[in-house]
DNA sequence: ACCGTTTCCGTACGTCATACGGTATTGTTT
DNA sequence: AAACAATACCGTATGACGTACGGAAACGGT
């Protein structure tokens, strides 16, 4: 289906839940059998092993030994469920402000890129409309915050920040899908691309690729690295060389 | 649900769909009522409008006023369908080769961010195992040859290949993350952003955000383009200076 | 009129999110 | 001890999803 959808429901209640505001224990009423952190812990340990496909409402219940509908008293839906996932995995990564301000974009980059790879399933929770909690907001105050040091101008901050955090969460995005195409088949990566073998055998064309052909020819893509070596070698290349870039146009 | 996936059935049969291999027509039986072409296009079509979650088989055969096992004739699957909408769109591209390295990889990521805006569903279309049909082949060629042209070796064309690829779908992608919000809830970015006022008056903390703050206080954030423009300004700095960089790192 | 071939598609199954309304459990009050 | 209000639990039902299965319909050639 589509993407993961994350909070459309009142931003006063996910707002609420996201930044854990204390309410008062109920002093009458039943018992409750589960707590909103265990409904979320629940949640990401299913999508952890399973994907986020596989995360449904009935399939967390029945983690936690509940009813199905005994979670909605707890959390609006299932898209709020996400909202609060993915805040807390993002405030896992628990950032440390030393050094220069490359070497703690550089830091931060390394942290997000660990929560991709401990939860596949970020791949598919859009961060456009993100959940505003605390795992966020630190995250965006730690870049802001170096890249403020940097001594670009204030407006220069603002859009260097936009193209620093789409780099390192599309990386790691893409980085990752392997790993979660592979939990979710039961497919390996390289599974995947031998079974197209028959590509390279019956469909490629050396006349129409030449430079695909001349690359090969080259040596280019004799490696001896696994798959998602290559890919964190390219993804640390190229957060350098877009760093190289800031660096190089404040001058 | 979690994340599109594509294409995970029988490889021989995928590729043939994809590079459309013509089989002579058959002599007898009953006519087609709809072509694999046909119901490309339809799904193309209902993605464009209602996002990829609504693309569903019987939606699609509704569109070519058609029973829903019908689809199954000419096409394995929903993921297949998926691979062949994702090739037809990026064929759309008509990548010239013209001017230097530089303007040639501008150029494509002009041509593809315009497939984003065009299909925002991409968003959710995996590009790690991807369809290999003409369109993505015809995509790869292009920016291969642009590096090539730059004066990399060989082995530094391919981890260049992965850094630009994935900063022009990821950018591409999350720029186009927010339209496809709109249509899929019908809720505009600005809405949903005017929402959550709410959390800058309850809980944003002056605080714990010093560096926010100060941009904020600076004007940093007082530009008078839309969300959009701005989005779109970002990703050109970003390309721009992620190519300074790869130009940079070969003196 | 019949036959082999190909396509069309109705039905069925299991899974999903969640609206609704009833039931079980608690602390407090009588 | 009995009654209560409040709170949480959860069984059932609805409509949508992908697709396996098998039969019905349409066609060219006899």
């Amino acid at each position: 289906m589509a993407a993961e959808r994350s909070g459309g429901g009142d931003p006063v209640r996910t707002l609420a839940l996201l930044w854990r505001t204390p309410q008062e224990p109920k002093p009458v009423g039943r018992k409750p059998k589960v707590s909103v952190d265990q409904i979320v812990t629940a949640a990401i340990a299913v999508a952890d092993r399973e994907g986020l496909g596989a995360m449904s409402m009935a399939r967390v219940a029945q983690e936690l030994t509940v009813g199905t509908m005994s979670l909605y008293t707890h959390v609006p839906g299932k898209a709020e469920l996400i909202d609060l996932m993915a805040d807390a995995v993002l405030q896992e990564r628990e950032l440390t402000p030393e050094g220069t301000w490359r070497e703690r974009i550089k830091h931060y980059a390394d942290r997000t890129r660990a929560v991709y790879q401990a939860h596949p399933w970020m791949r598919d929770v859009s961060m456009v409309r993100p959940p505003l909690g605390p795992g966020l907001m630190d995250g965006q105050e730690f870049v802001l915050a170096a890249l403020a040091d940097s001594g670009l101008e204030p407006r220069q901050v603002t859009v260097a920040h936009v193209a620093v955090e789409g780099f390192v969460h599309g990386a790691a995005a893409s980085e990752v899908d392997d790993q979660q195409l592979a939990a979710t088949t039961g497919e390996s990566g390289d599974s995947w691309w031998g079974a197209r073998q028959v590509f390279w055998d019956e469909y490629f064309d050396v006349e129409r690729y030449p430079a695909m052909t001349a690359l090969w020819n080259a040596g280019a893509y004799d490696t001896e690295g696994t798959l998602a070596q290559n890919m964190h070698h390219s993804w640390n290349y190229g957060l350098d060389r877009l760093l190289d870039g800031i660096e190089g146009g404040m001058r």
